[in-house]
DNA sequence: GTCTATAAAGCGATAGAC
DNA sequence: GTCTATCGCTTTATAGAC
């Protein structure tokens, strides 16, 4: 801009040969992210990826050690994002006021419709991890953690604790189905009507409440 | 069709032309829908399919247009696949002798553990489809018959008339629960007990029940 | 109808300039 | 640290022999 502080080190817009770096491979991870979704992981060349981000091949392989493992990058830092999404909506008090079925569903809901590339990107993870048994241990070890953070916020909202299974056995069901609601969703919008995850969910607490009572009574 | 009829039209080891074609297709399909869920539609190499079933390159692009038209040819026979399996299992009183859910949840667990290319598949298909607008169509329009097949058997199996939603939302419910965890169980096995899939169930129907219930005795 | 051989294009990855 | 140019390999699809 101007002569004067054309230099200065520490003005927030002038980055460091790292910061540059770091942004450099931040673009290049949200464009493969893109890319990932839309072609797949074979159908998306690095050519594609680095076009997008703004680069050129260079500058991919001179941040990444190559194509699989920028998508094994992807995957791990952003596999677990459902799921994460889920726990947060959860956590926020103001936001699940009413129903926490409805709130839980209405949330998920928008962000599927919103952002498109989600379920793709986290379909071709499913299938990268299903084909490869050591990505495959490594996603079920990554998704333990924020299985276990939803497992825990569905009990407390819940207030039942003496479910016939495990809790975090609950949560998984919760989020298959959701996963699956999503992505039947996607292909036929008309045959689930955004209430459908609200009211599922509910269904599914309901008959649980009822297994808990009925075991709670023979006892 | 002969002379005296030593070409034995109607022998059963003699082929026809015709049938010999049809048998080279079928083979083809075969091992394109073997190797489309191992390698993914990107991954898999004509070359790869060809070999796969016993033939040349030559052979593949003398029965089908290419690559893309195999592909297609799979999907419409075989995407409905699931869910026929599902109404099969639930039409066969024998099966479902004790609890129709804990039958329901077996079959699809052996199921999917047994044919494990069956869901790698499945995903190939999905992501196909809601990749390309025609095909996410075409696939929507496949679906809605069995699904409609699967929601008549579950309003027949729950006795129930008057749910508060349409029995093909129903059916979109369990269908999206079984996929869900078809798929969390391929990536962790031991986080999805066999017993969850019909346990999931009965909770669903037992929630059904009882908001069916409510809504009645309101009236 | 199926084969082999090959054309034409696209791919991942590397080398060297700046 | 990023770009341009290119290598070597694989891909889809076609042509011609049988």
């Amino acid at each position: 801009m101007s002569s004067v502080d054309y230099v200065t080190s520490d003005a927030p817009k002038r980055l460091s040969r790292g910061e540059a770096k770091a942004r450099t491979r931040e673009l290049l991870l949200e464009a493969a992210a893109s890319t990932f979704a839309r072609k797949g992981f074979h159908g998306a060349s690095v050519e594609a990826i680095a076009e997008a981000a703004g680069f050129s091949i260079g500058a991919l392989y001179a941040n990444f050690a190559g194509k699989e493992q920028l998508f094994l990058e992807l995957l791990s830092s952003r596999a677990s994002g459902q799921v994460l999404a889920a726990a947060e909506i959860l956590h926020d008090d103001d936001v699940t006021a009413g129903d926490p079925a409805d709130a839980l569903g209405r949330f998920l809901v928008d962000l599927a419709d919103k952002d498109t590339d989600f379920s793709l990107l986290q379909a071709e993870f499913w299938l990268y991890a299903a084909r490869n048994p050591g990505v495959r241990d490594t996603l079920a070890e990554r998704m333990r953690e924020p299985r276990e953070l939803l497992a825990r916020l569905v009990e407390e909202r819940r207030g039942e604790p003496e479910a016939p299974v495990p809790p975090s056995t609950v949560a998984t069901v919760v989020l298959a189905l959701f996963q699956g609601l999503v992505r039947q969703r996607r292909i036929d919008q008309g045959s689930v009507p955004p209430e459908l995850f609200g009211q599922a969910l509910r269904w599914l607490f309901a008959g649980l409440d009822e297994e808990t009572r009925q075991r709670r009574d023979q006892s």
